[in-house]
DNA sequence: TACCCCAGTCGAAGCGCTTCGACACCAGTC
DNA sequence: GACTGGTGTCGAAGCGCTTCGACTGGGGTA
């Protein structure tokens, strides 16, 4: 391996002045930083990681805490992970991946022996147990989602909140009157992940605010399991016409699902998703839905990190608010009351 | 940040005692061992990672590099990274995530600042340009997937040709005579993407064997583009009664667009998958399907880097032999021969 | 002309660990 | 009682880099 006194010694410079040329922190006068970096490229020069990262106290790499369990839908995950790294690598860092299932050990392990400079964690409950140890860490921390206590913390996330009442004020601008709101595995929502949780409300409140009914239900992603659930749903609410699914596995086989049961998308029964746009544009009917900007948050996440790193202050919590991309799927309440009424 | 020296100083021995005790490569008496071991935890000291590696030439991270390109499905794909991942850490090994997009010279930049001691790459192609930098890097590596030239490496793979083979012979032992072979987009053959390629050779080659008709073609995901693929071939080939599907993602609108197309699973179409066990399960009716062991190929490309990294010897290619499940989606082939001959 | 200052460079210290050789001590051995 | 051979511990060197303080020389100022 060539080392930096090797390029020194070639360049016939001091390591020192290498250094210098590399990082840039002091001035170097044109003609010894060209031949410094002729030689670079002639012995085919690379730092050496550790060494930088202990003389430096910056090993420039990031951990991103990924979550790798049940009913969690993966491709949005990989999303989110692939802009991490690709933006991670823009300011010249790498990513180390950790998984959920090593908690807050894993978080302190990689802390505590500098390993990382600075860490990613996606998939926030609500009570999080790795919450108290990211706050007492040595380093920053940026959060994909928000828990209850966000006092001390950096979070981003797509404000869920909002995402759940766009789509009832769509359907109920659209005149429907009774909605459902078909969510994730129940297991999701017993660990109280955040995202989940807030839809919820978002979509409570909504149905509250515009006076229209809101029923709410999990469902878990077996063929089986979506076709009880929404026979069951519409059994006890045979009016409802409006449904709002968050859950991307299903939503293939629920339109399988609604057709087998009679009801049409969008004639009898209009659909709203949240969702990756992809997703639901490749469905049959095309879906109008509330997008998951998975690149732009991973971006924004790490741009904090770097921000925080560089010794910058960055908003507690950014929330990016939802937007409702009208397709196919949802169209005007079919008019009941004038046969009902 | 508590040092090796202020453990020492705590325990009353010298650093290079500490050392010992932690990495146990001299013997150290009980008492001492003891008393630095306390003195560890009393400190909750946590080696640096920079200075150790520095030291000792190993970073104990392995760089894992997963594609992030069109056509690729995505939870396989995590399948294997979160094995690698879980594997590793069994081993004390962290691992860096690396997208294929920063392709060869993404490798040459972290084995050649030490910024990792092994790397293990997916999605190889039949002629990867990272496979002859990968012959030249200073450090092993292991690829899940294999080369056309697979000359001083080590690969790991599930035998795809075997896996393809497998497919016909089950149709074919079922009495079916006209084979079609729905494949994955067509870009992943273009890049002449090892698994499919395979896949197909084993195919052809059966179908020949076996005297059968087999056709091939590749599907894209979207809901019109797997209609119209399909209708093509069932109107160029009217009597396919058997269905080999290596394509994830299209499995559930498959099954609607042979319904809506008027073909009964597995009554007048039987279908084999290519895919995870858990995704053949969930269809209704539950697919016949060649499993792809995801968790153990992550495994032991790990294992097989561990065992190189310790100087030990691994075979070149590992083939993980197919394993298939009949399930509901595959029965004998209809009578056809009664009627038309 | 004497002075100062700044740009440009160097040498040395030190980051926190591993590892090598040396050494001290105690048991056996002859 | 001198010698050998372990066993357990220590000190020092060194991994490859960054960074600090110091030094040099040339240009501007008084």
């Amino acid at each position: 391996m060539v080392t930096i006194a090797d390029v020194a010694r070639h360049a016939g410079v001091a390591a020192s002045t290498v250094s210098y040329v590399l990082s840039g922190k002091r001035t170097i006068s044109t003609d010894t930083r060209e031949r410094v970096q002729r030689s670079v490229r002639a012995l085919g020069y690379r730092p050496n990681a550790s060494a930088r990262a202990l003389a430096s106290q910056r090993s420039n790499v990031l951990a991103l805490v990924i979550p790798l369990r049940t009913g969690m839908h993966v491709p949005v995950m990989m999303q989110f992970a692939a802009a991490v790294v690709t933006t991670a690598r823009r300011y010249d860092h790498d990513v180390l991946l950790l998984t959920a299932d090593e908690g807050s050990d894993g978080l302190e392990r990689v802390a505590q022996s500098s390993l990382v400079d600075a860490l990613v964690v996606m998939d926030i409950e609500l009570h999080d147990e790795r919450v108290p140890v990211l706050r007492e860490l040595p380093m920053p921390s940026v959060l994909i989602g928000y828990p209850d206590d966000a006092d001390g913390l950096t979070c981003i996330d797509l404000d869920f909140v909002a995402a759940g009442a766009h789509c009832v004020d769509h359907l109920a601008d659209l005149g429907h009157r009774s909605l459902a709101l078909l969510g994730t595995p129940s297991a999701v929502y017993e660990r109280q992940t955040g995202f989940a949780q807030r839809t919820l409300t978002g979509f409570a409140e909504a149905a509250e605010r515009r006076g229209v009914l809101g029923v709410e239900t999990p469902c878990e992603h077996t063929f089986d399991a979506i076709l009880h659930t929404v026979r069951q749903l519409l059994d006890e609410h045979p009016d409802i016409t409006g449904l709002v699914v968050q859950n991307e596995p299903i939503i293939g086989p629920l339109l399988d699902v609604l057709r087998r049961l009679g009801r049409r998308v969008p004639d009898d029964m209009s659909l709203v998703a949240i969702c990756a746009d992809d997703v639901a544009e490749r469905q049959v009917p095309q879906l109008s839905s509330v997008s998951i900007p998975a690149e732009r948050i991973g971006a924004q996440a790490v741009e904090a990190l770097i921000t925080k790193l560089e010794g910058g202050e960055v908003p507690a919590l950014t929330l990016q608010p939802p937007s409702l991309t009208a397709r196919e799927s949802s169209c005007p309440a079919p008019h009941r009351d004038l046969t009902t009424a």
